[in-house]
DNA sequence: GTCTATAGAATGATAGAC
DNA sequence: GTCTATCATTCTATAGAC
């Protein structure tokens, strides 16, 4: 993503902060209760605004709604691009699924929403799985059999490894609740995403035959 | 689960009738709109019901839902027995896997009214968290611990592969869409559902290092 | 740009006839 | 057990003063 340009003002700025606590806000709200079991007046009140400044940056519910969809999105677009720079099977998957992990980490609501979107049949951002995430998986399968023609990893079916990779990443931003509740009702520390890192790559690596430091 | 005993009478056996009937729909229904989301009119008129009727066997809303989830919920922990009944690694995971991939073709719905219902932190079932899946979960998380003592599989963290057959299995329900989309807006047919549980197997067993056919 | 007040629509739940 | 009619509440969105 290119980074902003600078405001121009100080009015621009604080619309920028406003913007961007309106839009922290409700990523929080629409993971916690769903897009319908969100209300615009919960948000307001979180972000210590009054109901009618939302609607006067976000003219509907489903603008700021989306806006909050894409984000996530695209911070796993970026997260990909080891698959482009890098070329053996080990680092790049190494490193995607490192970030996807950190992203699960730093961004758990964001991740939480997507989820919801899709599980209930992705109405608002249905254009985006038929276009730019089709593309998305369409180039990294070549790359992968790629990987098998060139005899670096085992013969698998490209899909379902990234799949894989898709579900067990995710799994720790959208069931944190679960998880957490498995691990004393304590928050994972730094020691156990380490730990389930480490688990996860080395699962994955030595399950399509790519020896770990090759 | 026992057997449901046979109804009493005409009147008990039309009863239980109507009873499926809302939960299948409810069940469908809390899936694709999410628990604010589904409205009582909406589950009536899909089961073809006054909506009243419904407030007559589910006085509130909620007392539907935890039906609905909590049916799902024991269709899983059945799923596991494979665990207690099977003496290697090789075959009681891949009996697992493959029981719960039906699972994910057989029951979309549930999948994703569980998923949805923990993405929002489970208000509503979080005392099975506490209690039955804990305990189901520390009792697994012995048996791959002897798995390992006794040299069939290598040394991994027992909870995170529990977690990766769990996110890896149930996203192809909770994602049916994403994957359908992907699959070139098709239905996954029997081959592909073959295929996935096949290389998701594959994949696992390898990543923990249980040779397949022993 | 910010805020108060409110319109207009939809929802969960129930009363009460049958 | 089934159904119609309705109440009380809550929600999105906007009008209009400042």
């Amino acid at each position: 993503m290119p980074a902003l340009p600078k405001p121009a003002n100080r009015r621009e700025g604080l619309r920028r902060e406003t913007l961007a606590l309106i839009l922290a806000t409700a990523e929080r709200i629409f993971a916690e209760h769903g897009f319908k079991g969100a209300t615009m007046q919960a948000i307001a009140d979180e972000a210590r605004l009054p109901k009618a400044n939302l609607h006067y940056y976000f003219p509907t519910k489903q603008d700021l709604y989306r806006q909050v969809v894409e984000r996530i999105f695209n911070i796993w677009l970026d997260a990909a691009e080891s698959f482009d720079t890098t070329a053996s099977p080990q680092e790049a998957l190494t490193t995607y699924i490192r970030k996807k992990m950190e992203i699960s980490r730093s961004h758990p609501y964001g991740s939480k929403v997507w989820a919801n979107e899709v599980i209930h049949g992705a109405p608002i951002i249905h254009d985006y799985l038929e276009t730019t995430l089709t593309e998305w998986t369409e180039t990294r399968i070549k790359v992968i059999e790629r990987w098998m023609d060139e005899g670096l990893i085992d013969r698998i079916n490209p899909r379902h490894l990234l799949y894989m990779i898709w579900a067990t990443t995710q799994h720790y931003a959208d069931f944190s609740h679960q998880i957490v509740t498995l691990n004393d009702s304590k928050e994972m520390n730094d020691q156990q995403w380490a730990d389930a890192t480490e688990c996860v790559t080395r699962i994955i690596l030595a399950g399509i035959g790519a020896k770990r430091g090759g």
